[in-house]
DNA sequence: AAAGAATTTAGACACGTGTAAATGTTTAAA
DNA sequence: TTTAAACATTTACACGTGTCTAAATTCTTT
């Protein structure tokens, strides 16, 4: 990223910002990750290319971003207050809601781009960064005899293995299914 | 890839298949693969840009080559004969034999290639796929409950998790503990 | 409303990529 | 040894990328 999301931003970022990541969205609705151009995404934009790198990297770079404008709607502030135990389950049914919210877009999304491809790739990528951040901030305490680092990541793998039978394979699991689903693999069950 | 490796490869092609390989390797001891160019390889291993497209589409393709090969030396054939139960642990053991066999070689390459880059993410995503052809054909008769592809998919990413703490990241556990670890993941320990 | 700061713009540039056509060279079989 | 197919080489080209500059425009602040 370019352009610093720190510091508040002008009228003119908050209008490019936005421009680029909406025409990044509905082109994805159109055609795959790979076929599009920076040349194409300013061209649908209506912004030279210069101002497309004076934000961004790449395309890759715009595509993380629209990754963290979703994930501000996903992740609300309050899962401190949760208690350890149930907070993984809570968090994956938010995560499963939201999916589930959003599915109509997702699936137009996944249909010009297989599960084999750069955003899909790069989307679980995203989405397994931030689960593992949450998950290292519950302390397991039930398993003494396992690193606490593999733990969350194993927490972290299989809630996301769930989700991606869930919604982005053909069996769709209901939000009581998956639960189940998850729980068992979590030998709680 | 371009070239058929279906058909008996000519002089030609096993030498210039090895040639490519090897400079890919040994370049990959040198610097990050980000940074490595189709000119590059070709200027190191003295054959024209035009003959490195001959048979391979990009320095990816020629990446995914160099990890077939590796591969023909990890699985031997003999997987069919064994009992499911202890196939999961033997075919662990069999990686984690080869991972420490290579571990010179690997961390010079990893040295320059870190968690985060190209390398790292295509390596993880071959060894997964390559792992979890192997798991579909293991027929887990203890959970009905559970989906048969999720149960493939959740034993394939908890090994290589396992793999990946044993090897890629700070900490260094020895085959027992690894195997130890992976048994209570899997909840037989 | 005006000065100063920030942003956008247009165009040119060097670079690596992947393709295609024409031209040599090697291989293996008759 | 000859011959045809397969393969390698050379060369040239079109394309997208990312960088940079200086001028024009828009925003912010006073």
């Amino acid at each position: 990223m370019r352009y610093n999301l720190e510091k508040k931003p002008s009228r003119f970022a908050i209008r490019t910002l936005k421009t680029f990541s909406d025409t990044m969205f509905s082109l994805l609705e159109t055609k795959s990750f790979e076929t599009i151009m920076v040349s194409e995404i300013c061209q649908l934009a209506n912004y030279p290319r210069a101002t497309f790198y004076n934000y961004f990297e790449d395309k890759y770079d715009l595509l993380e971003y629209c990754w963290t404008i979703i994930k501000d709607k996903i992740y609300p502030q309050d899962f401190v207050e949760m208690n350890s135990e149930n907070r993984v389950y809570e968090i994956f049914g938010r995560i499963y809601d939201f999916f589930d919210e959003k599915k109509d877009r997702l699936f137009r999304i996944l249909s010009h781009n297989p599960l084999e491809g750069e955003l899909y790739l790069c989307f679980k990528q995203y989405m397994g960064s931030q689960i593992l951040d949450i998950m290292n901030t519950i302390h397991f305490s039930s398993d003494r005899f396992l690193p606490e680092g593999l733990l969350a990541e194993y927490y972290c793998a299989t809630m996301l293995l769930v989700l991606e039978y869930s919604f982005l394979k053909e069996m769709k699991f209901t939000k009581t299914q998956a639960i189940a689903y998850l729980q068992t693999l979590l030998k709680k069950g």
